[in-house]
DNA sequence: AACCACACCAACCGCAACACT
DNA sequence: GAGTGTTGCGGTTGGTGTGGT
């Protein structure tokens, strides 16, 4: 009857991860790498299954993860991403490096649309008629002209939105805290395990109602200050040290560098956070990029266009 | 203080794509 | 090319917090 569950339900653990469970895995992680995530549950002892151990992973353990509070430019960015590329969130991710695609659909969900559909109103109000200020409405039938159109005013959105997400990196290179990403800063691999131990701080220090929400919020101080995992110590620790007497800096403040069949996790997050750090481009980035630069030069069509409320916007893709 | 409604977000589920044999 | 296993993605759900009454 159906396709069967990715893993067997018995035994497996549902349901929000403590403390231990994540530094359970992000030592293994460290060790490992990322990847290979059907054997993460069976190697580890966690009774999650691999998906599970996955996502965690990518949407909250993983180095370089900024939670919370969008920016202004984050948001615009979104905005204009989603208008081009649609709810494909992962796509969308790929040019917010910090930000994971589970974020920015929840972001997208409960704010964005909210923000839009407000828009939308405020414009059909005025206007007269409605006006869907963004993508959804991309799929309706339109004539071959005014796909063109829009293909174009996509396209230029495209590149205000690549813009600004390659200036936004420069002002993250250039600003005094920048987010942990690329092999050259030393806060590197080490920011997520960081974030457990403080994590665990809060955790022993809060009750166990509010245990989750507390330490979910510590776990966004990436790169903060240092804290020794010892004055902690709950038993799970214990578990995670087994074997290896130098997990203690691993899991405090170490730039790690751990050699695991002759790949080390440095390098493979390396080449995430290089990618973080400039996206890969594809041929039409490369010529969209190509084209902003000519423009750059006080084309203010580009900024005009971007700058144009949603709304308005929308009206390119209007009869 | 108690209740309710809403907001938020971590995590789950199912499907599709990809990789390997 | 077919079959099987694994990973990635997007939609959705459920638990918890928060604000209003």
């Amino acid at each position: 009857m159906g396709r069967p569950p990715c893993c067997e339900k018995e035994g497996v653990k549902k349901g929000p991860w403590t403390p231990e469970e994540d530094i359970i895995l992000v030592s293994y992680i460290q060790e490992h790498g990322p990847g290979n995530w059907r054997a993460v549950p069976t190697n580890t002892g966690l009774m999650r299954c691999s998906k599970s151990c996955r996502l965690r992973w990518t949407n909250y353990l993983r180095p370089g993860i900024k939670r919370g509070n969008f920016t202004d430019q984050e948001e615009k960015l979104i905005i204009h991403l989603q208008a081009l590329l649609g709810n494909r969130w992962a796509a969308i991710a790929s040019y917010l490096p910090e930000r994971t695609d589970n974020d920015i659909k929840n972001y997208w969900n409960t704010h964005l649309k909210k923000k839009l559909k407000k828009l939308q109103f405020s414009a059909g109000e005025e206007g007269g008629r409605t006006m869907n200020p963004i993508s959804n409405n991309h799929h309706q039938s339109v004539s071959k002209g005014q796909w063109e159109r829009r293909l174009q005013t996509d396209i230029h959105m495209a590149k205000q939105a690549l813009s600004e997400a390659l200036s936004l990196d420069t002002m993250n290179l250039e600003s005094p805290s920048p987010p942990s990403i690329g092999p050259a800063n030393t806060c590197t691999y080490a920011s997520s395990t960081e974030n457990i131990s403080r994590l665990l701080e809060n955790w022993m220090k809060s009750t166990p109602k509010s245990r989750s929400r507390a330490s979910l919020g510590s776990m966004s101080n990436v790169c903060s200050e240092t804290t020794t995992i010892e004055s902690t110590t709950p038993a799970a620790i214990g578990k995670v040290m087994m074997g290896s007497t130098t997990h203690h800096d691993q899991l405090g403040f170490r730039s790690v560098k751990i050699e695991s069949s002759g790949r080390s996790v440095l390098q493979e997050e390396s080449k995430e956070s290089l990618s973080a750090v400039a996206p890969p481009l594809s041929f039409i980035e490369n010529w969209l990029f190509d084209d902003l630069s000519v423009g750059n030069g006080g084309d203010d069509d580009h900024q005009d266009l971007v700058d144009l409320p949603l709304s308005d916007a929308s009206e390119l893709f209007q009869d």
